[in-house]
DNA sequence: GTCCTTGCAAATGCTTTGCACGCTG
DNA sequence: CAGCGTGCAAAGCATTTGCAAGGAC
């Protein structure tokens, strides 16, 4: 497992269950799941870990480089399993659906940014919203 | 005034004198301001405006489309007045700086990604970080 | 055995809301 | 002069932190 293995190269980490869990669920997330709702299926397999517990994760993952953050909407924010640098978002406005897509235009303006601004970019964000098939665009 | 002619048209709004100064301080602003420094602005020229004003003010503003909310880092909400769709962010890790920036290969993006997935698109917000020439790429 | 991690509860900080008064249109 | 906007204070909510007990290595 990549966590266990990140985590035990990590020097003053450990690899706890609560860790395992809560990143398990944010890789099987299927995307952009709030803290809230890590914690409430976190606790549905160890009813005793708690919200802290998953903030702190989280926020090692963070650190790690295994999760990014994203905001999307005023709401609270989201995370996601980093797999590659170059995925955004689509968000509806009509039925709250996150889509994710990769675009490797993004990338191009991402690197020709960065060139004419002398700004090293370490991570990119993009959020789309508007209305998807369903909600009748 | 834009603001004034856009409160004016829109029924059961009304046009009052902490609007025009929560108005003309984010549109002076140079971009990028939090709620918590629009206030501290505000309390320089009207020493009673309160902070709910102010945030009941930008909330008007937003759903009057004359308002933008940008998401930067997990720090609060930034505001800047809305001139194109077409203006994103580069955020220095290393001084907070936020850089804006036009691109139009970001319309293609947005346009494209919209076709592909029957999405419309409504609003885009992109925000790279990274670190500006100053702070050393 | 060390010291990182957890759980709990309390604290923090941004944002929102209830209510009575004030001012716009 | 009706009703939206304001100021104040208090509430709300996501997130963070302090501390003692527990567990990884």
């Amino acid at each position: 497992m990549k966590l266990n293995k990140t985590i035990l190269k990590s020097p003053g980490s450990r690899m706890t269950s609560q860790r395992a869990l809560v990143f398990d669920i944010i890789s099987r997330g299927g995307g952009h799941l709030g803290a809230d709702e890590i914690y409430a299926r976190a606790r549905r397999k160890n009813p005793r870990i708690s919200l802290s517990t998953v903030y702190r994760a989280i926020g090692k993952f963070k650190e790690l480089g295994l999760v990014a953050e994203s905001h999307l909407g005023q709401e609270h924010h989201h995370y996601e399993a980093v797999h590659n640098g170059n995925h955004f978002h689509l968000v509806c406005i009509g039925c709250g659906a996150v889509i994710e897509f990769e675009y490797p235009l993004v990338k191009r303006v991402q690197d020709e940014v960065a060139r004419a601004g002398g700004f090293k970019v370490v991570s990119a964000e993009m959020n789309l919203s508007g209305y998807c098939r369903q909600c009748g665009g």
